[in-house]
DNA sequence: GCAGAACTTTACACACTCTTTACGTTCGCT
DNA sequence: AGCGAACGTAAAGAGTGTGTAAAGTTCTGC
């Protein structure tokens, strides 16, 4: 559920790990060099950035400096050899973790998410709670859907997709774009989870309103109505 | 920007797609078959290639697995409708992207940008989220029509060509560029299918307008008429 | 390690869409 | 005016996307 940078000069290790990370829910963006890293994480705003130190011209140490200079975003470098002075000099930069390699994604993962829940309360309060259209309420924080007062029992993923489609109101998000979101996956051919998952979602809806709430837009996705 | 190379048989799609490319600002070198695309592809160090799938003697997927033993260039396959699929996703030869025919030029750009990872200054989906002339409204992120504030039920296809003409409304668009755009594939002799398509677009237009607001031009195309 | 939930895949019916065919009309050229 | 090429469109059937039940697989909590 995160936003990551990813800068990391080994295409295949880059794809790799980001595949992991996608299908772990984050949303991963990919840099191959240290300037054009600096440059992403300047110019977005995300919430946790993977650092590799070892990169041709422009090397981890003084991304992450120069990026200190304006930004706080979390950092955790990942370095080729776990010694001491790898460790030492980058916190003093301002990381604010590590993990050397050769390192499990499971290990990765639990330390992006120990970066990002500190941060995480703060945000969801901030953030729109509650989203309602066409007698269909949705809240973020307690995950709950009400329909005509009456609450709905969802899955993850149907709580998920409702979220997209409710957050998109009136416009027409694709099947595409709503596997990567959803799943974090790009939609194969014969793919028909999302159809499903709709097709479920649609019949919750339906016990308690008669509204058709969610169309489907033949050939391009779906559309959550307003009003 | 990027160096591209471009493999793809079809000579006139390829002259066509470079220019569009060249026109952003991208170099683009083409070869006309899997081995000559090979070979280049090993030779110089491009930043993103194009590869087709559909290709005579080498076919994509065998100049993927070649190029890979050797070079991590990144690559986005072009796939036609017909293609093995599950090639791509089952064998995990190495692709970086793909993009489905039909699709248009912008959508390339912008999985080319991503890959390169270049800022798109630009972005697409804001430059006109709606286009309206001659009382005839198309809403892009809603994908809807209203002439005269009533609201048209269009294909897909119907939409395609709609939005492309509206896009470049005052100017000829020729019925080759309509088949390219937007039944990505090219126009065949004899092939009527754009007139029925522009045909019934009118049909549904005119239920609400006076207007004869999608004009022909014999022997060149169609043109959508402002005002 | 098991049971149940969640998710994905398969299968088939159905409805919508696209293409092709056929024939009539219009247009531009000589 | 006459001719041929390009265009307009009705109709049919070939093709494609979607809805959903049911079966299969993976995940998850105890």
């Amino acid at each position: 559920m995160s936003q990551l940078l990813l800068i990391e000069d080994d295409i295949e290790l880059s794809n790799l790990l980001c595949e992991y990370l996608q299908s772990q829910n984050h949303t991963v963006s990919q840099a191959f060099d240290g300037g054009s890293g600096l440059a992403m994480a300047k110019a977005d705003n995300f919430d946790v950035i993977l650092l590799d130190i070892m990169l041709p011209k422009l090397d981890g140490f003084e991304v992450l400096k120069q990026l200190r200079q304006t930004h706080l975003t979390p950092v955790i470098m990942l370095t080729a050899k776990g010694d001491d002075f790898d460790r030492i000099f980058g916190l003093e930069l301002g990381a604010d973790d590590y993990i050397s390699k050769p390192f499990n994604h499971r290990e990765l993962l639990a330390r992006i998410n120990a970066i990002t829940r500190r941060v995480e309360f703060v945000k969801q309060a901030e953030i729109a709670e509650i989203i309602e259209h066409n007698r269909v309420a949705l809240n973020m924080a307690a995950r709950t859907v009400h329909v005509n007062k009456a609450q709905l029992t969802l899955t993850g993923t149907e709580f998920a997709v409702l979220q997209l489609l409710m957050a998109q109101v009136g416009k027409v998000v694709t099947k595409e774009t709503i596997s990567q979101e959803v799943l974090g996956r790009r939609l194969a051919p014969f793919d028909r989870s999302i159809d499903m998952h709709v097709s479920n979602l649609r019949k919750k809806i339906a016990q308690y309103s008669d509204a058709n709430c969610i169309q489907t837009m033949r050939g391009s996705g779906y559309v959550f109505l307003a009003q």
